[in-house]
RNA sequence: GGCCCCAUCGUCUAACGGUUAGGACAGCACCCUUUCAAGGUGUAAAUUUGGGUUCGAUUCCCAGUGGGGUCACCA
């Protein structure tokens, strides 16, 4: 009875990748490759009115940065003969019949639409092709995301539009005749598809195929607002969070734990640990909140275990025009530990960049002869290195019973313009003695 | 409103009907420390309510309450 594993990814190019989709993606990806079966990218183009030009191919290329890579690809526009045979089948064989009312739309006032379609007894033979609900039926299925069965009473059931008067196929046509026609045994799809489940599997059954297993996955909720996430009032879409410089690894751990647990709730995965980890049994059903404070920790983690190599690699288009990439070499050791964001480099290290006079309200009331102090020591330091700068700055702290701390931190100041910065020393001999004493210049 | 789904710390979650209800993030405290981090240690914090079933319910059943989704010739 089990055969080949086979899911699918189905969006429609109507956009950039939502970052729920990106997870539906990531769990179809994972059920198909935990049991060496195959995960098909089919693209749903089939609302000409909505299409993004350009949206396919930003899809595809978002997807590879997560390394979702599909083992077969299908656009549902290139298939529109299969779908028009499968209506036509449906209103011979009195399953579905052609309706010519003026097409409808939910955005119109007031509307919502007619249970049983008052075209279905016409005997029309043009028009568009909607689905004859059946009376006095139990409509089933099992979730394995619910791990129960759900039904509906076919009364509750409407007659969908199946195939419109374009001649381009509706979701729930499409679905069914891609999904029996591509062999899936598996969908998973957002919860927001769950109601129009029965629809679903009343087309199959009319279509004789076998029925794949299927499961709804969780919603994901606004943190703020308790409501789906909203591309109005949320940051959902992908790219952003790439672009914010949030890495794919820390998307997907982050993504994946929404929804999804082991049973020993192990929560650091990487990609191929997900996949073989993964077990149908671990969704949760509840809609789970989405709190940005575990993604910045993610993010943050995977960042640290990052080579200062890599990182030089990610940071580019992070960096001042400007930069240095043997001095940006320098300054990762001291800023990596800091980052949340790739993008947070420029809050930690603008100031190696562009010196910007601080405040002088923030420095301490000896500021003076502390800052005269390190001016003359810094000028006087040969070899500039590290070592020496710590040492002889120690030393003459000792000498003049500064308090260590307040020392340095009027030096902080002075030099990096801001109370919180990377180790200070460390930062003069990167500044180099000469930038250094140009920056103290304007305190002695 | 009809139909459907759901309910454990603030958040993500774990717990064959028997646990001091566990972990992680965030919070707080302490340690480390010339700042901020990172790291370490510790701490506070939850089973929606009411009924059953049971020797025993976070767990099973029913009802209430609460939250979410969906009702197109969009997907």
């Amino acid at each position: 009875m089990e055969g080949k594993v086979r899911t699918r990814f189905a969006p429609s190019p109507t956009g950039f990748l939502h970052i729920g989709s990106l997870r539906t993606a990531l769990y179809a990806y994972a059920l198909a490759k935990k049991n060496n079966g195959d995960y098909v990218l089919r693209v749903e183009d089939t609302d000409q009115k909505r299409e993004v030009k350009g949206a396919v191919e930003a899809l595809k290329e978002t997807l590879l940065k997560f390394n979702l890579k599909w083992d077969e690809y299908y656009v549902q526009s290139e298939r529109l003969e299969k779908y028009k045979e499968a209506a036509e089948k449906l209103v011979a064989e009195g399953h579905a019949f052609y309706c010519e009312c003026k097409a409808k739309n939910a955005k119109e006032e007031g509307f919502s639409a007619e249970l049983r379609d008052p075209c279905r007894d016409k005997k029309l033979t043009s028009g568009a092709i909607k689905l004859k609900v059946p009376e006095g039926e139990t409509l089933a299925y099992f979730d394995f995301v619910h791990k129960k069965e759900i039904s509906w009473n076919s009364e509750t059931v409407y007659d969908a539009t199946l195939l419109k008067s374009d001649g381009f196929p509706t979701y729930h046509l499409a679905v069914a005749v891609d999904d029996i026609d591509m062999k899936i045994s598996h969908i998973i799809r957002g919860h927001d598809w769950l109601p129009s489940t029965p629809i679903h599997l009343l087309v199959f059954k009319y279509l004789g195929g076998p029925i794949p297993a299927i499961g709804h996955p969780t919603d994901i909720l606004s943190g703020e607002t308790g409501k789906k996430l909203s591309k109005r009032r949320d940051s959902v879409f992908v790219e952003q969070f790439l672009k914010d410089g949030y890495l794919p690894e820390s998307l997907i751990n982050f993504i994946l734990l929404l929804g999804w647990a082991p049973k020993d709730n192990r929560e650091l995965f990487t990609l191929e640990e997900f996949v073989g980890n993964f077990d149908i049994n671990g969704f949760q059903e509840a809609n789970p909140k989405f709190s940005i404070e575990k993604l910045n920790w993610f993010n943050g983690y995977y960042i640290r275990k990052k080579s200062d190599d890599e990182l030089l690699v990610l940071l580019k288009p992070y960096l001042p025009e400007n930069a240095d990439f043997e001095k940006v070499k320098q300054i990762i050791p001291l800023i990596k530990d800091r980052l949340i964001k790739l993008s947070d480099f420029s809050t930690f290290a603008e100031f190696f960049f562009d010196y910007k006079k601080p405040d002088m309200k923030l420095f301490g009331e000896n500021y003076k002869k502390h800052l005269e102090t390190a001016f003359k020591i810094i000028e006087s330091t040969e070899p500039f290195d590290l070592e020496s700068l710590n040492s002889k700055l120690m030393v003459v702290v000792k000498d003049n019973n500064f308090k260590t701390g307040e020392f340095f931190m009027d030096l902080r100041i002075a030099v990096a313009g801001s109370k919180f910065t990377p180790p200070i020393n460390e930062s003069i001999v990167i500044l180099g003695k000469e930038e250094t004493l140009k920056r103290l210049r304007e305190f002695v």
